[in-house]
RNA sequence: GCGAGCGUGCUGAAAUUGGUAAACAGACAGGACUUAAAAUCCUGCGGGUGGCAACACCCUUGUGGGUUCAAGUCCCACCGCUCGCACCA
């Protein structure tokens, strides 16, 4: 019969835990605050193993600061806007909010029977008009401070979705959530001026020390940032100047064309030319399909272009495909000599291709330069090093005013406004007289109407004419309400510094409560966020600063990305995924039982848990077959946070296992206790096992704070296996088992109190505060030290500690069954002391 | 194409940052208990050679080279995998 009953016990510490408010935080000035923040989820219905995981190791990481004796704030919410509330409307006529609400009462229960560490009291959800009521007045100073602007402009458009997409959520030209090719549409858009930070969104990265290099990288090569010079090339016979950027300006001489998107202003020039609008469709389309190198496509203008420094030089003009318009200036110059793409296009429409570096006439396109590489037929820049030509040209360049020194970045402004119900509405009114208007703040929040008709297609809003239609409070001027809705990830760039005030009713949050519990210490989440979510995030501090509010530049000091929850995959022969749980393994294959016979599958690699796959695994039923805590255990002790986790029902079996074998030998045997005092006349045995129990203090503390959980377990495990199998004087015994559960408490915490209440404490272990070693008690004066000849281990002798080289040699040569030793010719003795000795022969 | 990271037993991994490779687990195999199975417990588990045996010796961190008394760790080249960006001017 098994003792352990974690169905039980974990719902019985949970009561205790919730009814005392265990978790409650408060601002308490005289205590060092420690925010631990997960990402929040979406309201899907049910949490998935990427959940788990990553509360896991954020509640691993609050109860362990906690009991480091830090005031933790450790808070839950709902991103809860969003379109698969809006599809459901659709498709099941069934109402977004209430959708949304019993979703979230699901989920709530589900993240309950896990036994975090929440402070529930702060939960918050965006959908709820008490969140978006704050961010409408957000919205409204970003307004007043020129961070919104409208622009009509094209737009991705997924045809699937309805809806506009931001660049980012276009992935190869699909929408990121549809998979839909997406379109080009011209509407008129609500954008987020995030460009106007490029520049200390990208430096400030370097004073993010506790963020993995690799997202400082993404966020890096996202903002994009190029330095080079605009210079204007005037159209011959024209007065049009066309604005070119380039980082290499000193290839200016070697320029022998210019290329424009279809997209350029310049292009308005032919727009009643058929031939030239056929031609940008078939651009566009190009563009839009890319994999690879596709061909290169011009447009003969016709006209010419006057090289800005030699006067009777003049260069043809073409329209390109291989030129964009979100890039630069939309224009180029073509220097075939020195860029692939300038000498493919040269080559199809055979135009000059100079050489003006030396002695590279036989490697043209020559594009990749050296240091000592100097320059030729470039007139003053002859003779000059790249680096120094590039210094004199943008001095010329600048002095003659041709043009100017400039950087550019890749980092567009976000396009927040989407064609959608279920998100927060823009408070803006659009007044009969032309004016566009932020809503009065008496007049927050905007609330969704809700009764609303699903059954067109498009946005409702638009449709929802009592709604739309409004009036001008001010001047009683009709107006129409903005029917556009934010980006969700509008929402999720500020739920942060709500948590800090959840409960403040008339402003987002006050400054107390931010200057106390800002920034966020530890953020945990997917590496999936690490471009836009955290981009976004450190825009919004920055823009909310600029409006007055008093919240730090970095929301996030430390950031832990968590890799993905994987298992494995199989499939039929004809390429149907079968679920793992079906198949089995006999006379070296796999089957699945089908019907009345077997049919053979393949075992594919270990992927991602996902629906299409198959291959997923619901937590909250491995949490009701064999408990949160072993369900908490099996998902660190395996891999690092940061790596991904392989999937393995026998793991969570054994560590249920595991779990039943302690508590069962623990319930019979163990007296909790804090402390050991009577530390004479211990065996060697006894003085070795409270060392051990000392030493996996530190090193599960180090291990921990360092989010080595599957090391820090391991310790754990090293220590148990110890302590069953030796015999120590019972005090010894309970010390040590009892500092095992006070460490193993962190991560699995019904499991432990409730050992600890069985076997004599009163009491929280919330209230122990966390063990402390008392490093080496004691010493056997020997250090164990390794024997090498050249280098290779021959054997291990135990020495007094502190022995010097030669008494060591010495000891070795009279002890020593090595003959090589004492026969040989020693040439070099190599001595790390208390460590290490290597004969050299 | 550019950038980053990784490569260790059958598997997940560890190795105090240049000093005993494989800790801790999972799978598997053998044994004990049992009429039997499950559960539980014990043992083995990178490869090779020799030995009845306890054991001894050798090899082993993707491949090849280098630095060093000493390399999984540092350097160079190659192979393979993963991720991010990509006609970015």
């Amino acid at each position: 019969m098994s003792y352990y009953n974690p169905q039980i016990i974990e719902k019985k510490w949970q009561k205790i835990w919730k009814d005392s408010k265990t978790y409650k935080s408060r601002v308490e000035l005289s205590k060092k605050k420690f925010y631990v923040l997960e990402m929040f989820p979406y309201p899907s219905g049910k949490i998935h193993m990427g959940h788990l995981r990553n509360y896991t190791i954020g509640d691993v990481t609050a109860r362990f600061y906690k009991l480091q004796n830090f005031n933790v704030m450790h808070p839950m919410g709902w991103d809860s806007f969003g379109m698969p509330a809006e599809n459901a409307a659709i498709e099941n006529d069934v109402d977004p909010k209430k959708w949304t609400e019993k979703n979230i009462a699901n989920m709530k229960s589900q993240l309950m029977k896990i036994g975090l560490s929440l402070d529930w009291d702060r939960e918050l959800s965006t959908c709820s008009d008490n969140y978006y009521k704050h961010q409408q007045k957000i919205f409204i100073d970003f307004f007043n401070n020129n961070l919104v602007y409208k622009k009509d402009s094209f737009v991705n458009w997924d045809p699937v979705d309805k809806t506009v997409l931001a660049n980012e959520q276009v992935v190869d030209g699909k929408g990121w959530r549809s998979g839909a090719v997406v379109e080009k549409k011209k509407l008129s858009q609500w954008f987020l001026n995030i460009s106007k930070f490029s520049d200390e969104l990208l430096t400030d990265l370097e004073s993010l020390t506790d963020w993995p290099e690799k997202v400082k990288l993404m966020q890096s090569n996202w903002i994009g940032l190029s330095k080079g010079a605009e210079v204007e090339f005037k159209i011959s016979g024209l007065k049009s100047f066309i604005k070119v950027f380039t980082t290499r300006p000193e290839t200016i001489f070697g320029a022998s064309f210019l290329a424009l998107s279809v997209e350029h202003p310049f292009a308005s020039n032919f727009k009643d030319d058929k031939k030239f609008n056929t031609f940008k469709d078939t651009c566009l389309k190009f563009q839009e399909n890319r994999k690879f190198d596709s061909e290169k496509l011009g447009f003969n203008t016709g006209l010419f272009a006057e090289h800005p420094f030699l006067k009777n030089i003049k260069i043809p003009v073409f329209f390109s495909n291989y030129v964009l318009i979100n890039y630069g200036n939309g224009a180029v110059f073509g220097c075939p000599g020195h860029d692939e793409r300038d000498y493919d296009f040269a080559k199809k429409y055979k135009l000059d291709i100079k050489c003006i570096i030396k002695d590279k006439q036989n490697e043209l396109p020559y594009c990749d330069s050296q240091e000592n590489d100097k320059l030729q037929n470039s007139s003053f820049l002859d003779n000059l090093k790249l680096s120094q030509a590039k210094v004199s040209i943008i001095d010329k360049i600048v002095k003659d005013e041709l043009g100017s020194e400039i950087t550019k970045f890749r980092l567009k402004d976000w396009g927040v406004s989407r064609q959608r119900y279920w998100g927060c509405p823009i408070p803006i009114i659009y007044r009969e007289d032309g004016k566009v208007l932020p809503v009065d703040e008496d007049q927050l929040p905007i609330k969704l109407p809700e009764d609303t008709d699903f059954s067109f297609s498009g946005n409702p809003l638009d449709k929802h004419n009592d709604w739309k239609f409004t009036v001008c409070p001010q001047t009683g001027l009709k107006a129409i309400r903005e029917t556009d809705t934010l980006d969700t990830f509008f929402d999720s760039s500020w739920y942060f510094l709500r948590f800090c005030s959840s409960d403040s009713k008339n402003i987002p949050f006050t400054d107390k409560e931010i200057n106390y519990w800002m920034p966020v210490d530890h953020y945990i989440g997917g590496i999936e966020h690490a471009i836009l979510h955290l981009l976004y995030s450190r825009f919004f501090s920055r823009a909310l600063r600029e409006c007055g509010y008093k919240v730090p530049k970095e929301p996030f000091l430390k950031l832990i990305t968590q890799g993905m929850v994987c298992h494995e995959t199989f499939k039929t022969k004809d390429g149907k995924w079968v679920e793992p749980s079906k198949v089995f393994f006999e006379n070296d294959s796999y089957w699945m039982k089908y019907r009345e016979g077997n049919i053979s599958v393949t075992k594919g690699r270990s992927e991602k848990m996902s629906k299409s796959k198959k291959n997923v695994v619901n937590p909250d039923s491995i949490i009701s077959e064999y408990g949160a805590d072993t369900a908490r255990l099996f998902m660190i002790s395996d891999s690092p946070p940061e790596r991904d986790l392989e999937w393995s029902i026998d793991g969570i079996k054994a560590t249920r296992k595991y779990l039943d074998k302690i508590f069962a030998f623990l319930k019979e045997k163990l007296r909790f206790t804090q402390s050991f005092k009577n530390q004479e006349n211990l065996t060697n045995e006894e003085k070795k096992i409270l060392d051990f129990t000392n030493g996996v203090v530190d090193s599960f503390t180090n291990d921990i704070k360092n989010y080595r959980f599957n090391k820090a377990v391991a310790k754990l495990r090293e220590l148990s296996n110890t302590l069953i199998k030796s015999k120590v004087k019972r005090d010894l015994f309970d010390y040590s088992w009892s500092t095992y559960l006070r460490l193993i408490y962190v991560i699995i915490p019904h499991f432990s109190q409730e050992l600890a209440s069985l076997t004599g404490l009163k009491g929280l272990m919330e209230d122990l505060k966390w063990p402390t070693s008392n490093k080496k008690t004691f010493d056997d004066g020997l250090a164990q030290i390794v024997v090498q000849i050249n280098g290779k281990k021959k054997f291990l002798i135990n020495v007094a500690f502190g022995i010097t080289k030669e008494k060591l040699v010495e000891t070795i040569k009279k002890n020593s069954a090595n003959d090589d030793i004492n026969n040989k010719k020693i040439k070099n003795i190599i001595y790390v002391p208390n460590k290490l000795i290597n004969f050299v022969l």
